[in-house]
DNA sequence: GTCTATATAGCGATAGAC
DNA sequence: GTCTATCGCTATATAGAC
């Protein structure tokens, strides 16, 4: 598509055309996020990002173009960082505590919370914006326990009858009312120590649900 | 304070005054929950409750203060509707069963998701309003299941070390994945059938996880 | 392609007539 | 106590100079 070797006309002039438009975009990751929708203007992304709105409005159609690109990338940057994928070989116990614990950070990051939040209250806004940040995200998680779900029930070391549905209910355990607290901003995200003791009461609440023998 | 029987002032005129105060405050119940607190004008309040804009802010300081009255009342109308008792001498199963429904049903109540997402969008905002919203909400819910809890552990229907965590757990397990989708706008509530499928799974997992015997 | 300056519109909150 | 009309401010989006 775009012919980046003729010498005399190398592009019409774009040299600093995706650097702007990388820091117009992380300047909405940050701001959309923190102070919501309706919450940052298109003024204080321009300034964030040290360039004048007609710049902003240049690289993108319009408010709600760039709040899509910004929750897309978001979920992109956000959801790689770490898919839980246990040791292999590990006990069950184990293994379900290494998926945990880094969901539990994940659900406690700063970023993740905003990126809840302006979801939400955006709901009913934009469809398809909703789609990818639930397939980004939770939906990403959820399919990754259940692939590990069937492998463990494959191996007779868990009985779980229907894995999809066994992972919605670990994954909700895990998030619990902290999250809940944490998302209205009642809470401070909670220490490292009580989110070990949390996700070991849930990995244990699992496990007599659905381990093969009785506890 | 309001003496009201004077025959020759009445009280230097109020007898609209509440009515119209009424009418703006349950306008300002509809209007925020369902678009949010930057979504809706004094104006669009004003006209829904048939009153002019003035009038508004005669009986509320601020848009802020009647956000507050709206979301008091919105808490105070949509929780003592149903506070959750099973009827006593029930199996555990049924009792559980006869506290979770209810629950699912008030958690997909379009009034009771609305409420969520506004608060959630305005986290950080106001706390005392937050507080309000949780101590009416989820902490009369769970200190209600909490007190059902202690007393099935004392009769030894159930064996639960620590009553308020295990009522989160069963709590965050209702609302589940579903409550999640219905949040962000992504699906419509479930059917009867659906949510009763849900209860009944939960109250399984909840019964294996906490009963004194084994499955 | 980028910036300063502006058009247009809607918001929260108020002043004065009845 | 209630209403019409308005101020002051800020927002989105655009027009013209370099």
């Amino acid at each position: 598509m775009n012919s980046s070797a003729l010498p005399s006309t190398p592009a019409p002039g774009r040299p600093k055309d995706m650097e702007k438009r990388t820091a117009v975009l992380e300047a909405a990751m940050v701001l959309f996020p923190s102070r919501g929708y309706d919450g940052v203007s298109m003024d204080a992304i321009a300034q964030a990002a040290g360039v004048s709105k007609l710049t902003v409005y240049s690289h993108f159609a319009d408010k709600e173009a760039l709040f899509g690109a910004a929750v897309t990338e978001c979920c992109a940057q956000l959801l790689p960082h770490q898919l839980f994928v246990p040791d292999p070989g590990l006990p069950v116990a184990e293994a379900l505590f290494q998926i945990a614990r880094p969901f539990v950070d994940l659900m406690m990051d700063e970023r993740a919370v905003s990126l809840h939040r302006v979801m939400i209250s955006q709901a009913g806004q934009d469809r398809r914006l909703t789609e990818i940040f639930f397939c980004a995200g939770p939906r990403a998680i959820l399919l990754e326990m259940e692939s590990f779900l069937q492998e463990a029930r494959r191996s007779g070391y868990l009985r779980v009858a229907d894995p999809a549905r066994a992972s919605e209910h670990f994954f909700c355990l895990l998030k619990g009312l902290g999250h809940m607290r944490v998302l209205v901003g009642l809470s401070e995200p909670p220490s490292s120590e009580q989110r070990d003791a949390h996700v070991r009461e849930v990995v244990g609440i699992f496990l007599r649900a659905f381990a093969p023998e009785a506890l």
